[in-house]
DNA sequence: AATAGTATTGCAAATGTTTTCATTTTAATG
DNA sequence: CATTAAAATGAAAACATTTGCAATACTATT
């Protein structure tokens, strides 16, 4: 309102009666300052509605306090809980995240990333361990710590922390090969510029060799990460009359829908058709019947990398070179052995 | 690796013989550089591997180029539409986000507002019309452009888009009652810091009340937004013999975790319970039963209230005083009258 | 070829802090 | 009360840019 008229560490300075370098190190050496004229600065902060300037700062190497995450996309409930949990954590330590999302467009990814360096950002956060040689290298060019999410690798430039997606599609192809299914069909997103759905699928046809099952091409579906997209295609898949004894699933998501379309259909799970998710998202335990799926414990992951990129800012530590979290199988009502 | 030495806009200038001031202008003034000193300039540019510094840019007054978005959480359903919407149409104005989440807690609020004001971001947007005078009070000082987003209300102090929560929770009510329902329940978050759920809790009561059906306190669930804890709240309802001919949850998420919950207790939606939701989020229309709820078009509103605040800051206008989004109520499978 | 006008460029000051070093104040000691 | 050490403060340089103004280099015109 009136006040507004500028309240630069200076301002404050002369409204205490003290110069601007006691100002600025009674906010960042409090103990060098006495009480006294602390008390002072306050009561002219707080008069003045000062507020710092952390670009200001910034621009001294000093650390911006802002890390980048880049996400695939927000509005799915896969990335949102990574998103929570890697935010509060890092929100813990005092720094800011700076939020994007690239929409599963790699291209776009390096674009965002730039962004990013020139707010000179403390770190990033990427999903995944798929990226273009351009943006990996402007990272480290730059020397920013940097930490891929989500999936782990052991050859990645930076350290990764996630599951390995290759286990993780084993885990479902060899429980459903197991229970001796061998009309299988597939649901996964489109494979392009996503690792972690590339390596799942991998991962499930590998574990289904093993006994022997191929999953034929009109068995193998594909749809954005949409619950009305699983839906219908499975709706079609059914109707055609391609109906396998089990449906593996990319991520619950896709599942859910695909259990909504057997459950239009009146297909029964897991008596007529056996199914699976991966994830283990927030609600498929709770879903009616309870989702067999693989559960990555997002939460732990969020938080653990942001501790990790952390402690590499903090103490330009270059020790921990990723964590391999194991994902568990978790067998609930929509898998059985076929009829 | 090696070329790490320093990339300041000197170092560019001393590269491409010329002065500082040039590469400055040739950055954010292009047409009064000559072509070929912009093309020596690019080429230093490129060879260095400079990026400008934001934070220097900053200094000067210039807009620092950031957005804050504060919100209650990013792990909900509710939120990640509405923050990607968002994001996706700052982002294309050239702003860049950051993000954090307050978990419900005001005070918190407060904190991490203040926060990104150190940070200089050009515009702030946060959820709901109910905030710490404090916050508000701090963003009007500092003359911040600031939107308010997913409910609206009149007399707010910055512009606000999005539904009126009473006329949403009002159609829910008017619907239930108009089908003839009598003994009806309500499943709604906390309502606390929340002024959609509190809101759209009286909108319902208000509209019952017109046809004389009052919700006795036990049949008044209160969950976090959770479907496992919702579909809990449910079946203990139901187990206690307290089974309502119609449920009323404060958004769709609790009525996804409701109707598993009835799902396992056999009971039939909607011949045995009718239910209704609040949101229509990604996955109510592809229900088994498709769920009857109130559409509010999030993507709709973070794309406006992005429009909005990049034009409050590019152009400083004071103008639109925010805009009220009609929700829609879609009758789909879960509603019905009382048999 | 001289002139005027315009297009480019450079210089230096300014931006809001932090930090090093020097100076002043305060407290402790004899 | 003088002396010395320690504590507190201030002055000025530094950080990476932008920008107003002045200087220089072109271009077209006569």
């Amino acid at each position: 309102m009136m006040k507004d008229k500028k309240s630069d560490i200076v301002a404050v300075a002369r409204a205490a009666k003290v110069s601007p370098s006691t100002v600025s190190r009674s906010f960042n050496h409090p103990e060098l300052v006495k009480a006294s004229t602390r008390k002072k600065i306050d009561r002219a902060v707080r008069k003045l509605g000062y507020i710092r300037n952390r670009a200001a700062q910034t621009i001294h190497g000093i650390r911006s306090g802002t890390v980048g995450l880049i996400v695939p996309t927000v509005d799915n409930a896969i990335f949102a809980e990574l998103i929570q949990s890697f935010t509060d954590a890092i929100e813990r330590m005092g720094f800011t995240i700076l939020l994007a999302s690239h929409g599963y467009d790699l291209q776009r990814e390096y674009a965002l990333a730039r962004k990013m360096l020139e707010h000179r950002v403390d770190g990033m956060a990427l999903i995944g361990t798929e990226h273009e040689a351009e943006t990996l290298h402007l990272l480290t060019r730059q020397g920013i710590p940097s930490v891929l999410l989500w999936s782990y690798a052991q050859e990645t430039v930076f350290p990764s922390i996630g599951a390995d997606n290759l286990e993780v599609g084993h885990l479902v192809g060899h429980h459903i090969g197991q229970l001796g299914h061998s009309e299988v069909a597939m649901l996964f997103p489109p494979l392009t510029g996503n690792d972690r759905a590339a390596h799942r699928q991998r991962g499930v046809e590998d574990a289904l060799a093993q006994f022997d099952v191929r999953v034929p091409k009109h068995r193998q579906l594909e749809t954005p990460y949409s619950v009305s997209d699983a839906k219908d295609a499975v709706d079609r898949l059914i109707e055609e009359g391609n109906a396998p004894t089990a449906l593996i699933c990319g991520n619950d998501v896709l599942a859910w829908g695909a259990l909504h379309a057997l459950s239009r259909r009146g297909l029964r799970v897991p008596e007529d058709i056996s199914m699976t998710g991966i994830g283990d998202f927030k609600g498929s335990r709770a879903f009616e019947p309870a989702l067999t799926t693989v559960r990555i414990p997002a939460n732990q992951i969020g938080a653990k990398a942001a501790g990790m990129i952390a402690e590499r800012i903090i103490a330009s530590q270059e020790t921990s070179s990723g964590e391999l979290v194991r994902p568990e199988l978790m067998i609930r009502d929509t898998s059985a052995p076929p009829r």
